[in-house]
DNA sequence: GGGGGGCTGGACAACGTTGTCATCTGTGGT
DNA sequence: ACCACAGATGACAACGTTGTCCAGCCCCCC
């Protein structure tokens, strides 16, 4: 557990050459006669050599990893797209260091801070709402991507899903039903996306000349219990909603097991966010698939041009806002029609 | 994107001072006059200066990350046992990073190899099914603490789940509802954990006196799709279970999905591994919980210890196999009857 | 046989930081 | 008024690596 690891110093003075030459055999360079290459790679192999990482990209200037800044990997949803980050970069031999921020923006910045202090060579950023004028110290360091969130200032490349456009869609699968009653759960005004969500879902209604009722939709429940009780007290009513619009996968599993308590196979359910089982349920979830894999795979490319991988292609240039599409998975549930 | 980022030497010049005392000052030490500091400290804030952990580490001789090598972060279990390693190191100031081997030794192998060359601190690592006798080069280096899979090769810190009593144990629940034909599903050669669960399942049908049908414990299904079609085929014969039990929880989603589409609610399970939503299904599936929040977070300490965190503790010592309990949470599946 | 050119190998500096040690300033004791 | 001393500040080396540059060496050609 101690030993010191070997350096080139090391592998040098056993080989008797100069560690120059060590680094070149290690590094590949052509520059050296193939005897004196095989002798040295013996040595190298013999004392379990490993290149110092850190030493290189102090010389470098830059790392060799590329940070991702999420509310939780344990997020299912952040989960994916860490891992979709993670091959990506794995492709141009970066290794990916992450942080959690616990959606609070303090824990936000200090891994931030962390970030930069290792050199990152970039950062995919799901940023927590908040003020952000801070991370315009970084970005003259390292390019950031946001991702997921769409982000109050301007001039960071994004990706996200349409959250409005899919969610005005999802109400209109459910309008196209019969649907007049539906109720909204999973609000929660911390998240940008649930917001735009919360705005798709009035654009649908105001589109078919549906009034909006404040009761249908409730605030502060993203978390699985919370939206469980939601759905209890919606549907304790005798005005309840008709169909169940859920705007995040957490939410939804609340949702499920709320209307599986109260035996409501009637009402319509359409979840923003797919989740595992919900091809299982009676009825099938119907849900808009917001792909989180391809949304870090994108993320992650975009920084990789940034950093100038793609060779060829600019490095610098204004700031790009992609758009991954959404589709709606119909299952059963959200087709479910009114009663008449 | 292109600005260099400030050093000590660039705030040293600014504020008309040496490197020395910018150092002291950013590492808090009592040796600078107050006025001084003060100053100092404005132009670090002025200038954005962060420093520069890579040289830091250098200088140190030591990374201030530790590793975490697992299959894949998207797998639920993994994701959330990789959580519990951040919030862990993250109180001693430790960053993350990981790597995901795919469940393929090379890639294992080249992942470690990495996180050597980063100079990881220390490693909790999901081992592939293989030899893993190359380890032994990089323990020299840092502490490495196996999880999740016990390991052929002894002398490394290890935290697992107790796979065959917690099998066993579930199995005899099933026995103590009648079951005499109990499935065994999710079985895969590759994992060392479901076979040490079928060695539990074995273990329970010998202390009942029940002989082992082997058709009853088909292979190569862990994953979800495979569970699902090995479950059609055991209840398509005449002689089916009347309980299953499903050895992980990807597993797990495909047994249901079966169970589901066949409307067998009449069938017992009891599922290795504890799943969104399994609280909802009808019946409830009753699970081994293994906590792998739990699994990462004594991993971690036993990791800080060696690395001499928790002060006063032996850093070196024995290797030290730590099994987290598993309990078995009845829902509903686990209690289903024999039919008579 | 001597000089030039191409190739191989090595000495040295530098990346940004901290540890070691030296220097400098001011204070108090005698 | 001098010395000792403590506290503040700085010069320098070193961590392990690579880029730059230079010194050999061999071979070939004149």
């Amino acid at each position: 557990m101690n030993d010191r690891r070997p350096t080139l110093h090391d592998v040098a003075a056993e080989a008797g050459v100069s560690i120059k030459t060590v680094s070149r055999v290690v590094n590949g360079s052509e520059q050296v006669s193939p005897d004196l290459r095989l002798h040295v790679q013996d040595v190298v192999d013999r004392l379990n050599y490993v290149p110092n990482t850190l030493a290189r990209s102090l010389k470098a200037g830059t790392g060799d990893t590329i940070g991702v800044v999420i509310d939780t990997i344990a997020d299912p949803f952040f989960a994916a797209l860490t891992s979709a980050v993670e091959s990506t970069a794995l492709e141009s031999g970066l290794n990916v260091v992450f942080g959690s921020t616990g959606y609070v923006p303090e824990r936000e910045r200090s891994q931030i801070e962390r970030m930069a202090m290792q050199q990152v060579r970039g950062l995919v950023l799901a940023p927590v709402l908040g003020n952000h004028e801070y991370l315009a110290r970084f970005r003259g360091s390292f390019p950031i991507v946001l991702v997921d969130r769409s982000f109050e200032i301007d001039g960071y490349d994004t990706v996200v899903v349409d959250d409005r456009g899919a969610t005005r869609d999802a109400i209109g699968h459910l309008l196209a039903r019969g649907h007049r009653r539906i109720a909204f759960v999973g609000r929660d005004e911390r998240f940008p996306t649930t917001s735009d969500r919360l705005d798709g879902y009035h654009d649908a209604l105001h589109a078919a000349g549906i009034p909006v009722d404040p009761l249908l939709a409730p605030r502060g429940q993203a978390e699985e219990d919370a939206a469980e009780r939601a759905v209890h007290d919606l549907l304790g009513t005798d005005d309840g909603p008709t169909a169940i619009f859920s705007a995040n996968p957490r939410a939804s599993l609340g949702v499920v097991h709320a209307l599986h308590e109260l035996r409501r196979t009637d009402v319509a359910l359409v979840s923003f966010g797919d989740f595992p089982l919900a091809r299982t349920l009676e009825p099938a979830v119907t849900c808009v698939d917001q792909d989180p894999h391809r949304i870090g795979a994108v993320a992650t490319t975009q920084l990789l041009r940034r950093l100038g991988f793609d060779e060829g292609r600019d490095r610098i240039g204004p700031a790009e806002r992609v758009v991954v599409p959404a589709a709606l998975i119909a299952r059963g549930s959200g087709e479910i029609e009114v009663p008449r």
